[in-house]
DNA sequence: ATACGGTCATTGCAACTGCAACGAATCTGA
DNA sequence: TCAGATTCGTTGCAGTTGCAATGACCGTAT
């Protein structure tokens, strides 16, 4: 018996995951001109004050070079600031800028807007599937 | 208000599709040294019997280069075999070799039991992602 | 003090991706 | 018939990613 990729969960996440981000970065990317790993730091570091690359790293689920570099791009537009941690000369202590908190006040309606808008699109289904995703990502095992 | 990035659902997408697809390409990988987009190729060989590269394209959301050049790497390896189609010269039939048929009789028992893996640690909202996956992903919006 | 292992951010580098040509083959309509 | 538009697979190329150094810095135990 043949095998179905079209009911193959790693599959049928990569297809879903990969087509609803690209619907999200297309408004952020009108909004502003900012890729999808600039927006998890701009979100992050609007949700946490601030954060160093290690820690957005670690819960961000992003490469310690793609946050670094991330950020270099996000400092030269002005809408984050880097600066040394004088407790610890190892640490960058990344934050956003007053530029950069507008701009994710404004961004954060789109994606409040546009989380809305894709869990009326699944009706009932919706809070299973975060549910679902919360469990298949990485968080109890060890990761 | 800040905004919450870990309730948000591209962002909980990425990360579960990431982590799902490496822990499976971490068992095909061992079991052949294949790349996500070869098992793919693989495996919608396998599912339709025939197909050329544009068909792949379509079906298995893979870009056309990627797909070409999986399938030639494929080709080297033994697993599948290229032949001009005589009715249409510009289409390549990709079909899967006598080693490839074998190779995928092994890795869908492999793919089966991890699809039966993901499932059993979802319990009760494995069919509900299921259903969601399948709304989200490129089916009825022209895609 | 100071040597040493561990941690931090950055950088180099190879591999991969997506997109835009490109050449070959087919289709269309005059 | 035959010129132009289209479709196919491949290839070039720039940008990105993941991984492995690298160098700076810290903590600790001698």
């Amino acid at each position: 018996m043949p095998f179905h990729l079209d009911t193959f969960l790693p599959y049928l996440l990569s297809v879903a995951a990969h087509r609803t981000s690209a619907r999200f970065s297309a408004l952020y990317a009108a909004e502003a001109g900012l890729t999808i790993p600039e927006w998890r730091v701009l979100a992050h570091l609007d949700h946490s004050g601030a954060a160093s690359v290690r820690d957005i790293h670690n819960l961000v689920h992003l490469d310690k070079s793609v946050v670094s570099r991330a950020a270099s791009r996000l400092e030269l537009a002005g809408l984050v600031q880097k600066e040394g941690d004088p407790d610890d000369r190892r640490l960058i202590v990344l934050q956003l800028t007053e530029d950069g908190r507008a701009l994710m006040q404004r961004l954060s309606r789109v994606a409040d807007s546009f989380q809305a808008q894709i869990l009326s699109e699944l009706g009932a289904d919706g809070p299973a599937l975060a549910r679902a995703l919360r469990q298949l990502g990485p968080g109890q095992p060890g990761d």
